[in-house]
DNA sequence: CGAGTTTGACCAGCGC
DNA sequence: GCGCTGGTCAAACTCG
């Protein structure tokens, strides 16, 4: 099942961005070969020595050139945040449609929210919806027509509106806290059955305006998992989202999205398993690229990390490198007009 | 003092 | 009907 965007790369899409410059350019005599030398003096003649050049200006030079270059390395990094952030916002807007458009669709359906139990091991089973999510991949899957039409109605109502997220935290964090980027209202702990971990309930910060509910428990088979059930869908946008909005930061949305909201509304439940770090290479790793900090994509490092991948699929698109090498040349051909640019 | 968390009690579904 | 279980409530408690 395709989605919408859920990846931050894709696996043919490299995003590395080689901008360390190579010393294509050496500017003292007896490292060019004479035939060289002409060459280099049509190309570029700013960059070829003069007979009675000093060293020194030499050198002056050619730090104003790299702090130019450097220059321009900063200002593409910021120019691919800026991306980021304009990626990042149309994404959260299209979650935000098609969970509209899915509760237009299932308005008949999702009135209230009842204590009735809702059988557990039935919404596993029917968690056919496996996706993995990581920073190069997702894989979705939902639920087979002859396993759907097994359940009533009512059931799949609801299904379409869980989701499921896997946190990995540090093994010594005992704590039940997903930082997801919504704020929460814990309501309730127990030890189920099947879990010697207790299990968190929590409530949607806005409620009971939003009927958003979580349940946080740690895997069974990995106690450094944190399995975060999502259940219903925010009404309202993503407190980061609002503060762009609001205009107040610039602070990019970068993966804020907290995959909580069912993405698709195709799939009764959807997991994502945003546990897997670059660390832990696994087979599986082979197929899906692992954000390695899912828990607060908004740190420093994160963006950091997300700039360099984009910059790499762009370094991996031939026209792009041309058309910045053919940037840098020209500007180095017309020096004048740097700052214009 | 208000907001959030903890925790025991309670409720309801489910299986036997 | 009864016991088990998951989910929720709400009083008590904690913290800033």
């Amino acid at each position: 099942m395709d989605s919408p965007g859920f990846s931050w790369n894709n696996n043919n899409v490299n995003t590395s961005l080689d901008l360390n410059v190579k010393p294509l350019l050496r500017l003292n005599d007896h490292d060019i070969p004479d035939q060289k030398k002409e060459v280099a003096t049509i190309k570029f003649p700013e960059l070829v020595r003069p007979k009675n050049f000093s060293v020194k200006e030499e050198n002056g030079a050619l730090v104003e050139e790299l702090n130019r270059v450097s220059e321009e390395n900063k200002k593409l990094t910021e120019m691919l945040t800026i991306m980021c952030e304009n990626y990042n916002a149309l994404k959260s807007q299209l979650v935000d449609y098609m969970s509209k458009f899915n509760n237009n669709n299932n308005s008949d359906n999702n009135n209230k929210e009842s204590r009735k139990r809702k059988s557990e091991s039935s919404n596993n089973n029917n968690n056919n919806t496996v996706g993995i999510i990581g920073n190069n991949n997702v894989s979705e899957s939902s639920s087979t027509d002859e396993e759907s039409c097994k359940k009533p109605a009512r059931e799949e109502t609801i299904k379409a509106k869980i989701s499921r997220v896997h946190y990995r935290t540090e093994a010594s964090d005992t704590s039940l806290v997903v930082k997801d980027g919504y704020q929460w209202r814990k309501y309730g702990q127990k030890v189920t059955r099947d879990n010697p971990s207790p299990r968190a309930y929590f409530k949607c910060s806005f409620a009971p305006s939003c009927p958003v509910k979580k349940k946080v428990q740690r895997s069974v088979e990995d106690q450094s998992v944190l399995v975060a059930t999502y259940e219903g869908e925010h009404n309202h946008p993503h407190p980061s989202q609002m503060e762009a909005n609001s205009g107040s930061s610039r602070v990019a949305t970068i993966g804020s999205v907290p995959c909580s909201a069912p993405l698709g509304s195709t799939g009764p439940t959807i997991t994502l398993d945003l546990t897997k770090s670059n660390k832990a290479s696994t087979k599986e790793d082979d197929h899906h690229h692992q954000v390695s900090k899912p828990k607060n994509m908004d740190t420093p490092e994160v963006k950091q990390f997300l700039v360099e991948q984009m910059a790499s699929s762009l370094t991996q698109d031939p026209k792009f490198t041309a058309a910045l090498a053919a940037a840098i040349s020209g500007r180095m051909l017309q020096p004048n007009q740097a700052d214009k640019w």
